[in-house]
RNA sequence: GGCCCGUUCGUCUAUCGGCUAGGACGCCAGGUUUUCAUCCUGGUAAGAGGGGUUCGAUUCCCCUACGGGCUACCA
């Protein structure tokens, strides 16, 4: 077999989204399972639609996922934007063939056709049906075409779209299909800008760059059919073909879209972006790159081994290609915390201070070893790395505000609780840190079981005082942690909010 | 409208004709945690419908329904 080579191949338009992701993702795996190529090209074929900072914010994605991009041009030939002329030159050999034709129908002409056609509830389609009453090479001879094309005239080049003949088509995911060419219509190949249209630029290019294998979304079935036909007008074969299903929103509705991300409160985009990157990204929400990998891997896809957390090494280690399912998945915001909360338990606290201090510069004013510590206190209760400093907090300052309802459970005897809390502690200000908190409890128990109060009383009452809320780590670890004479004030300061 | 693709628990998925349909997320219950989480144990819940083929269909074929995609001088 020849060596794979696979691309991922976007579009320029705006942030790169986890659809789009996803697809690079298992061009990447594929690519790295079988020890083949993994490239990018940049289909800026559209100048309209292309947007400032998305060429670059897609390779950061990329970078950030850990995909790394194995032939990587230092000029412009990744953009398809600088390969202009060779698009137009392969155009004119098409048309040297009789496979291609010149057409000079203005877009408005076409769009009144389309209209008139849709009252008669048909659709206009410029193709065998319909070109012989247009404006093109083929009805006004080529010494026409030439002459007006001489003359300035606008044109486009056009497919010549063979009629009823059946064109079959295979799929690694989806198996072998065949549909009628008579249905496809005549293509433009070439824009009246001289830019080739998407469907040119594409065959032209993974033939040119040696394309083992087309790994793209399922958008792109139902132009299959046409892309084969343009292999064989160049006596071409084609690439091994793999139609990815479409990563839906979380109600099955239409696909995932940056606004049911905003709806339902999570992100679609890997980075932020945006003025002032309004919009967050996973990496902001504080979702780790193997975790996003491994859950975008999950839809459409499953280890043999049944696996569920995998990095990426194991991710490449068990891709199967011909594995990827065929229908489309709904995304999951639940799972993919879920996937985040199992590889932040894979890590070492070293690994997740790295990427706490990443989100949250603030704790670099903080001694390092004491962090690191509290990383290791809380780890347990993180879903994301965003969680760690609510999680982590109050390790390190007093509570600004206690919380009311948790105020409203106390008891008449709180202050007597408090004070007894205050004086237990100035008398263990001696005592080793460590052990802090293990005898500052005791004796506090010790006493509320003497003066008949309930422990579980005693113990809201003073985790209310440390924590500001009744959420937390056990007391113990925490006021061994931040040391009894900073426990003796948090009990004073609880004792004086409720004066 | 036309064409294409799809359809297993609410969700992601397993099943290469033998199924008491498995796992995971979520949810619910219990245990651990003197809190809240984590963690552990258990529970809930599915092959769209109808026809074939077959000794036997979730699995293969057809029809219908539903969902999605495409239908641009966008990709």
């Amino acid at each position: 077999m020849n060596k794979v080579r696979v691309r991922f191949a976007p579009s320029p338009t705006g942030p790169l989204h986890i659809g789009g992701l996803r697809t690079a993702l298992f061009n990447y795996l594929f690519a790295k399972k079988t020890k083949g190529v993994f490239m990018v090209r940049i289909e800026d074929t559209d100048r309209k639609r292309e947007v400032a900072g998305a060429e670059e914010y897609i390779f950061k994605s990329l970078e950030w996922c850990g995909m790394q991009v194995d032939e990587r041009t230092t000029d412009n030939s990744h953009r398809q934007s600088s390969r202009k002329e060779l698009y137009q030159s392969k155009a004119r050999e098409l048309i040297k063939k009789r496979l291609a034709y010149y057409a000079f129908d203005s877009e408005k002409d076409l769009q009144k056709l389309r209209e008139s056609w849709g009252k008669k509830k048909e659709t206009f389609i410029y193709n065998w049906k319909t070109r012989e009453g247009l404006k093109n090479s083929l009805t006004l001879g080529d010494e026409k075409a030439n002459s007006m094309i001489a003359g300035g005239k606008a044109y486009v080049i056009r497919f010549l779209c063979p009629r009823n003949k059946n064109v079959v088509t295979d799929d690694i995911i989806r198996g072998a299909g065949n549909i009628d060419s008579s249905l496809i219509d005549d293509k433009i190949l070439i824009k009246a800008d001289g830019m080739p249209t998407y469907h040119f630029a594409n065959v032209v290019d993974d033939n040119m760059m040696r394309i083992s294998h087309v790994i793209r979304g399922e958008e792109w079935l139902p132009s299959l059919a046409l892309h084969v036909l343009l292999y064989e007008a160049f006596g071409w074969s084609p690439p091994k073909f793999a139609h990815l299903p479409l990563i839906l929103n979380p109600n099955g509705k239409g696909k995932l879209s940056k606004r049911s991300g905003d709806s339902s409160g999570f992100p679609v985009f890997p980075l932020s972006w945006g003025k002032e990157n309004k919009i967050l990204g996973f990496k902001e929400a504080g979702f780790l790159p193997k975790a996003l990998n491994n859950y975008m891997a999950s839809l459409g896809w499953a280890a043999e081994n049944g696996e569920e957390i995998m990095n990426m090494d194991e991710l490449i280690e068990n891709f199967k290609l011909e594995k990827v399912v065929s229908a489309a998945a709904n995304f999951d915001f639940d799972r993919l915390k879920w996937v985040n909360q199992k590889h932040i338990t894979k890590m070492s606290n070293e690994e997740l201070l790295h990427e706490i201090v990443k989100l949250f510069p603030e704790t670099k004013t903080l001694e390092n070893t004491r962090v690191l510590l509290a990383v290791g206190l809380v780890r347990d209760r993180a879903e994301t790395i965003l969680d760690f400093w609510e999680l982590m907090k109050y390790l390190f300052y007093a509570a600004e505000m206690f919380d009311e309802k948790a105020v409203r459970k106390l008891s008449e005897k709180t202050k007597d609780i408090l004070e007894q809390g205050e004086k237990i502690a100035r008398a263990l200000k001696n005592e080793r840190p460590a052990n802090g908190g293990e005898k500052l409890i005791g004796q506090c128990l010790d006493w509320a079981n003497k003066n008949n109060i309930k422990s579980a009383q005693i113990m809201m009452t003073l985790r209310l005082a440390l924590v500001g809320g009744l959420h937390g780590i056990d007391l113990k670890k925490i006021i061994s942690f931040i040391g009894v004479n900073e426990t003796s004030s948090r009990f004073g300061r609880l004792r004086k909010a409720l004066d």
